[in-house]
DNA sequence: CGAGGATCATCTGTAACGCAGAACATCTCG
DNA sequence: CGAGATGTTCTGCGTTACAGATGATCCTCG
């Protein structure tokens, strides 16, 4: 061990080397559907719970809105997905998965299961629970509303410039 | 709770999700660093230790090579960091931080421990070194060398096909 | 009802970034 | 000494994020 800490106790060391490591497993694993690792939440989130505007997926899965246009065409082209107009608000489109994306959204999720069991395979099956609750935890406040860069400069200096 | 699990469930959502928070709190609270968080890494990882080569510091903070000329480029002419020759081979520089660098890091570090601490405000004190350890325990080994996508493909469908 | 402003999706252009490949200097090993 | 490997830098390409404009539609208030 040294005195002065090693880039190794950095929060942020840790938290990029996990996230990429994640990126690389679920990269490799989910090539060959469109959008990749993205790609795949779009279509989870499509296929769960109510059909949701592009928007509101957007926001969710921290994705900007200019994005989530081609990245839903891709998925549409390959008849993952479907857009269909929003009864209640013709401006928007809801996204639905069709028959064939609900197939390929389970053997994605079943492969991401195991991409996921290797990242994490350095921790116990114990240790695993608890990060991914930890993790949880913090990811359901910092997604969302109104959490911004702003906020933490004026706690931090106590500037409110521009905002 | 739903029958289908949302997509708050899912690691990589939840992965996803903190690490953009963090990367826009630490970005907030670094801005003005040269490279920004990544500018952080590479200048406290000088500091730290002995001397490393710029290839071992891209290695261990997962950045290119290719990216790190650029990104001491502007370290350098900002006088926070120095490249020297290597005297055991004239190919590689060792990169060490100025008197002003390490100023400069010790201001960065106390910004970024409290944007940290903002980030993790969900968790208790004790949350928080879980999670630390936690991440820390699956980073090391993810960051470990010969960790690429194949060995994960491998794993998960048999196929060695390009590896 | 109707005008003004807000909102959703899309399109366009721009800037940043990672990465592959080449070039050059140097090291290492036979 | 020669051949191949390695560290750094440079160039070019494809991807990506993001800001801004546009068109369609909604909502609100007079």
């Amino acid at each position: 061990m040294h005195a002065t800490p090693a880039v190794e106790a950095d929060l942020g060391w840790a938290l990029g080397s996990v996230f990429r490591a994640y990126l690389r497993a679920s990269d490799a694993v989910l090539a060959g559907l469109p959008g990749g690792p993205r790609g795949y939440q779009v279509l989870a989130t499509a296929e769960r719970g109510e059909p949701l505007t592009q928007l509101a997926i957007a926001q969710r899965l921290g994705i900007d809105r200019t994005v989530m246009t081609y990245l839903i065409d891709d998925l549409e082209r390959s008849g993952l997905v479907e857009r269909r107009p929003d009864p209640a608000d013709r401006r928007a489109r809801l996204l639905s998965a069709t028959a064939a994306g609900r197939a390929r959204l389970a053997e994605a999720t079943e492969a991401l299961r195991q991409a996921e069991e290797h990242v994490l395979s350095p921790l116990t099956g114990a240790e695993r629970e608890v990060l991914r609750d930890l993790l949880r935890k913090v990811a359901v406040v910092a997604a969302a509303p109104g959490e911004n860069p702003c906020t933490i400069v004026q706690e931090v200096v106590g500037k409110d410039s521009s905002c």
